[in-house]
RNA sequence: GCCGGAGUGGCGGAAUUGGUAGACGCCCGGGACUUAAAAUCCUGUGGGAGUAAUCCCGUGCCGGUUCGACUCCGGUCUCCGGCACCA
């Protein structure tokens, strides 16, 4: 009858075996339960396998999601592979070796995985971005893309990752190198296929106030997608071209002293015939052109402007008439706005900054501030007051700007304008292991999309994978099936020969677990009604402006053309803190002053941080492998539930490990201790209702750790004070989403399986009385005047004078009554008690 | 520079709407069991003074509101994350 050892390593095989073989996890696309649709991100099958960074989101989301199977939902909680990407495609470069090999591969070995740590997925629903099966679908909705005008080829100037070889998404250059290998980004001009993400910005923007995100990856998004609304307005050259520009300061207009377009504005070479400079300007395009946007940015910096005046042209301010000059320099932007500004030095920092080095005037415009000639005035709201502006004299600039906008309709010389800092979504990568986009280029016919019947188009074998220094995918060499015919004429065509971003596969991966084996669309109609909204989407930071915005962007889409029945994907969403490691090199874990001095003088500034990004070459990486072996899954996964607020970075520990794994064996050990009775115990009866009480809303909160603390408060008592039967069901039932394996263990060695009827995991999640979760007596604290003289103990919910009474009858506060009297008294109702004196 | 978030013991971290700061765990000390050790169980543990009862100080720093502040307000410093010449 008792269990006799904790034997993880046997345990843990056996309920994982038996979960998968009688599929006490699989769902159905049907039920009279309420349905609860839990998502994790699917991860890449990388060679490395899982990191210990992935059981953090997949155990916070198992947990729940056995929650919500107790709390008596239908709960959908999948699971896939994005296993399209680079690494595995550069691996098999090295090794010579398909990479649908490693793929398959990679695959298995993280499905081992993650069946050891025992999560409750339905492994009938797993998916693979690689899969023709699946990828036929990533393809067919890039046709719907791209009949709907939102796909588009042109050549422009692109991010180019010198290493990767290959095109990246602005989204994927940080600080001017590559995302993912750290190499130097370079700009070059190339056709690409390009999404119109900027048609969706307003619907993405909008879209996030009916969401529950947590707040910072709103604002993320919000701040990428850099929504601004200003005005557009038209100069006169003295050329006679029109000179449109972009501000979100119209009210300033009088304050317009001189305009600078960008280098790669097409007015400059335009007016090279009438340039008495040409050569310095054209100089200074050269020079910006060979910038690269790590340079630009580096420079950005520092703000030190540069730019040169174009000597022969000059523009018209057309509020006042008066002719001003204009310049080119880098700090415009071709690719904002209109590729011009007016420049207002006296309320734009940056405008002030090129003003002072090149000696324009600055003409304050706005009073309330500074001296402008010290610093530009920039306050938008109404402490400033427009001044030498004519009609807009007197005005605050909230109440000028749209006085003047309207003006400047009437006059016909702007308009009201909104812009937007999001560009469109470069989607060609000149790489092989990616989706093909099923796209045939005709002389005649131009760009053709391949009939969808024809779908999927298959990933050609190549003998080479290597990527080609002329910027051509792979496929491009495999003319065999580069030659095709037009889809609409029947002559001869060709291919798209590059392939799609890894991006791809994962923005509607959501939608395929709905009904991931139909082979007639990307999922029935009903399922997708039927699961509808994600309900809670746990995922990193880091997807926040790539892979959360590109799939809102596909769903948005895919539910204006009537395929799904919600515009947001995602009820709800939240973010996991990042696992990191010790760090070697701190200098905090060093004895000598030697030994710290060498540190810092070694590594700087990385040697005061106590923890860093586990890394190979620091060796501070935690295998899962390793940590399952020695403790088990279950020990596993509450320290890492067990690690700190789980919104938060947090360290790994191996001695907290150890504490886990010793909670764990308590519980186990107290299965020896029990006494019979199905009922509480009364000793414990109160506090069984508040864990439950505590658990249940931890969980829901994502406060794993306060949940686990307050298990472990439980089973002090119990220890402290005894348990029975009854005591011991309901932390088993508590501990079962956390500690999955050894509570359907110990559930169906002291029998209540088979009292039941079933395992633990599908128990109704107990139930708590709000009644019980109160003591009969409270505990008082007793201040005197604001400051703790002790407690004392009272009837719950006592009336005010019974507790005075009993705060002014503890020694020490009649001790102080010698000397001061009582001004008054404040009574917390089951807190507290607090006597205010004075001296007597 | 702008937008978020955070500063609490030796350590990870707790503290519903202001109401007993340090829950829970790690580390460490003491005890029981043992020939011994490990494991386990019991117990102590913010700092300081004192034999003790007890007292003083404590949530980055300065000030304010309040009977009472980790919590609210004003100022300030530091760290982390994101965005950044976006007009």
């Amino acid at each position: 009858m008792i269990a006799l050892k904790y034997d993880f390593a046997s345990i843990e095989a056996k309920w994982q075996k038996r979960w998968l073989e009688e599929k006490t996890f699989h769902c159905e696309n049907h039920s009279s339960k309420p349905k609860f649709y839990a998502l994790v991100e699917f991860p890449y099958p990388s060679a490395a396998g899982l990191h210990v960074g992935h059981p953090r989101p997949y155990t916070a989301m198992d947990v729940i999601a056995r929650k919500k199977r107790m709390d008596g939902c239908n709960v959908l909680f999948p699971i896939g592979f994005d296993a399209f990407g680079l690494p595995t495609e550069n691996f098999a470069i090295k090794n010579h070796v398909h990479p649908a090999v490693i793929t398959k591969r990679n695959i298995e070995n993280f499905t081992r995985q993650l069946h050891m740590l025992g999560y409750s997925f339905d492994w009938d629903r797993a998916i693979d971005t690689t899969d023709p099966s699946y990828y036929k679908w990533t393809q067919w909705i890039f046709l719907q893309l791209w009949k709907h005008g939102l796909a588009y080829k042109t050549t422009m100037p692109v991010n180019w990752c010198t290493s990767c070889k290959c095109v990246l998404a602005n989204e994927e250059v940080v600080e001017g190198v590559c995302e993912r290998c750290g190499a130097p980004v370079v700009r070059k001009e190339k056709s690409q296929w390009m999404l119109k993400i900027t048609d969706y910005a307003q619907k993405l923007l909008d879209g996030l106030d009916a969401v529950d995100y947590i707040e910072r990856v709103k604002t993320q998004q919000r701040n990428w997608i850099g929504r601004s609304t200003g005005a557009e307005v038209t100069f006169k050259a003295t050329t006679g071209d029109d000179i449109v520009v972009f501000t979100t300061r119209p009210d300033t207009l009088f304050g317009a002293t001189y305009m600078v377009i960008s280098p790669e504005h097409p007015y400059v070479k335009q007016w090279a015939g009438q340039l008495s400079n040409l050569a310095e300007v054209e100089d200074y395009v050269a020079a910006a052109a060979r910038k690269s946007d790590f340079e630009r940015t580096e420079l950005a910096a520092d703000k030190e402007k540069t730019g040169v005046m174009l000597q022969g042209v000059r523009a018209v301010n057309p509020v006042n008439g008066r002719e001003i000059p204009i310049f080119i320099s880098d700090y415009v932007l071709a690719s904002y706005g209109t590729g011009a500004i007016m420049a207002v030095p006296a309320h734009d920092t940056r405008d002030w900054a090129f003003a002072k080095k090149f000696g324009c005037e600055i003409i304050e415009v706005v009073s309330g501030g500074e001296d402008v000639q010290k610093a530009a005035f920039t306050a938008k709201d109404d402490t400033g007051i427009l001044v030498n502006s004519d009609f807009l004299n007197g005005l605050t600039v909230r109440e000028a700007i749209p006085v003047i906008t309207k003006w400047l309709e009437e006059k016909g010389i702007g308009h009201a304008q909104v812009n937007y800092k999001l560009r469109d979504w470069v989607f060609s990568r000149q790489r092989y292991w990616g989706e093909p986009i099923p796209m045939v280029y005709c002389e005649k016919c131009g760009w053709q999309p391949l009939p969808e019947d024809q779908l999927p188009l298959l990933l050609p074998e190549v003998e080479s994978y290597e990527p080609t220094d002329d910027g051509e995918s792979p496929l491009s060499k495999m003319t065999g099936w580069v030659n095709t015919t037009c889809p609409c004429c029947g002559g001869s065509a060709r291919r798209e020969t590059d392939t799609m971003p890894q991006w791809a596969g994962s923005s509607w991966y959501f939608l395929r677990y709905m009904d991931p084996h139909n082979d007639k669309a990307l999922a029935s109609r009903e399922a997708l009604d039927y699961w509808g909204q994600v309900d809670w989407y746990n995922g990193g930071m880091e997807h926040t402006t790539l892979h959360l915005l590109y799939s809102r962007f596909w769903n948005n889409f895919l539910h204006d053309i009537g395929v799904v029945p919600y515009a947001e994907p995602y009820a709800k969403r939240t973010s996991h803190g990042m696992i990191l490691g010790k760090n070697p090199h701190y200098v905090g874990s060093f004895e000598t002053q030697a030994e710290k001095d060498e540190m810092l003088r070694k590594y700087g500034n990385q040697a005061l941080r106590p923890s860093v990004k586990m890394s190979k070459s620091l060796g501070n990486v935690v295998n899962p492998d390793d940590v399952i072996r020695d403790y088990g899954a279950d020990t596993m996964r509450l320290y890492i539930m067990f690690i700190g607020d789980f919104e938060k970075t947090a360290t790994w520990s191996d001695e907290a490990v150890k504490g886990c794994k010793k909670f764990l064996d308590r519980v186990w050990n107290l299965s020896e201790k029990l006494q019979d009775g199905a009922d509480y115990s009364p000793v414990h009866e109160t506090a069984i209702h508040r864990t439950i009480k505590k658990v249940s809303g931890d969980i829901e909160n994502m406060k794993f750790n306060t949940a686990i603390a307050a298990l472990m408060s439980l089973v002090n008592d119990f220890y402290a004070k005894g348990l029975t039967r009854g005591d011991y069901r309901t932390l088993l039932l508590l501990l079962s989403p956390f500690a999955p394996h050894m509570a359907e263990e110990l559930w169906e060695s002291l029998g209540y399986a088979a009292e039941a009827g079933g395992m633990a995991c599908a128990q109704p999640w107990p139930a708590y009385d709000e009644a019980k979760t109160v003591e009969a007596q409270v505990t008082l604290a007793v201040q005197v005047g604001g400051k703790l003289k002790g407690t004392v103990t009272v009837p719950v919910d006592s009336d005010d004078q019974t507790c005075v009474e009993a705060a002014l009858s503890l020694d020490k506060v009649q001790k102080l009554l010698d000397t001061m009297q009582v001004v008054k008294t404040i009574v917390v109702k089951n807190k507290l008690v607090n006597v205010v004196m004075k001296p007597r």
